[in-house]
DNA sequence: TTACTAATGGAACAGGAGACCCGTTTGGAA
DNA sequence: TTCCAAACGGGTCTCCTGTTCCATTAGTAA
């Protein structure tokens, strides 16, 4: 008797082939390009339908608002992972990584993506998720290449694989979302090159 | 002739005294209750008229927009900002360093400020800009600790003392903004320990 | 192919954000 | 103390965001 007061599901998972796929895919790549033109704050749900050519009571329905779009995006982005370096070094392999993210934040297109995506997360709880699942994701996949290096004994025994991949992360992060200092060539490799001295020195062995 | 389409000054800066600089303050302690009531969606211009007891058209025009508010809230936090700690040891003051910054950004009222004030960055220049100078000040004020290591030889001469700053805010930042991880007290001592590795060998000389 | 209904899209509607006008208050100089 | 204009604040107006209703289109099972 309460069947009729509760919450439906999401428009799109019962008949999820044919036009509703078509309708994500152009909703999805219009809300990349708004944001690449504008930033977040560009990402109107209205221009977005308008861009998608659907109705904008399809977005509203769908995606709720901005951030929910945001959200879709990035899980979307988090299906089509690119596969990890393998270079036969653990330097080689970080390397490789700071530069992989440093390009992807450079770059003129996923630049603003991941700039509102950052943003969004600190607005809704529903992005801030999708991020956090985006990361552990990648760090997952990159993880074998540290588990190689301590194979090889390149850093000491129990050292964390997932904390020496965030140390070359962060300073590329840091300076691309907080601190809004630019992200040069050096800047990737010193990141690289200072997670793995403190790995050698065993500051990732718990 | 073309005066009357000039920019005029923002208002509050001839005469700053008295009423003035009261709804200033007003203004930006209503904006950081909202801040940490509901986060960066939740900073309306008109609900921060309402709670600082000033009439909305004053903050539209002082202010213009959420960010706006953001940003003249970051240019009063560096003024107000703390002495950096002096502990005797590189060590110390590192790891004082990365403890400040993990309980601030865990602080329940700072901890919303900062995570709006990154959002906002992402959408708004002014913002970011502010951002920036925030963290170029706080680096500044911090960067004598590393000095004084430096003399005592406890770090490479030739080593970047900013650097090795940004090399322990940035993991406790990328958790907090990115990946979404929580910070914990052993994560702050993690950070500042790794950053000591690699400063000591040699990461961070130019 | 046919029937059923999920999903879309156009249109009309309400609600609020943000701008404008103008009278009132008050800081600062003479 | 007096005067002038900087700054504030209430009221009003407009435009845009987001919702609701319902007709139309198109997946999917039979």
């Amino acid at each position: 008797m309460e069947q009729e007061t509760r919450l439906e599901a999401t428009p799109g998972t019962v008949r999820p082939g044919g036009r509703t796929a078509k309708v994500r895919t152009a909703v999805l790549a219009a809300t990349q390009e708004a944001l690449v033109e504008g930033g977040f704050h560009a990402l109107t749900p209205d221009r977005v339908a308008a861009v998608a050519g659907v109705g904008k009571t399809t977005v509203y329905r769908r995606w709720r608002s901005p951030a929910g779009l945001v959200a879709d995006l990035l899980r979307d982005m988090a299906e089509q992972s690119l596969p990890a370096a393998d270079t036969g070094s653990l330097e080689g392999d970080l390397r490789a990584n700071a530069a992989l993210v440093r390009d992807t934040l450079t770059d003129p297109r996923m630049g603003p993506v991941f700039a509102a995506v950052i943003a969004a997360a600190a607005c809704d709880q529903e992005c801030a998720d999708a991020l956090h699942g985006f990361y552990a994701t990648r760090l997952a996949e990159w993880a074998p290449a540290v588990e190689r290096g301590l194979g090889r004994g390149e850093v000491p025994a129990g050292t964390d694989p997932l904390e020496v991949l965030r140390a070359v992360s962060a300073p590329l992060y840091y300076r691309f979302a907080v601190s809004r200092e630019p992200l040069t060539a050096d800047v990737a490799e010193r990141a690289a090159s200072a997670a793995l001295a403190a790995a050698r020195a065993g500051a990732f062995v718990f």
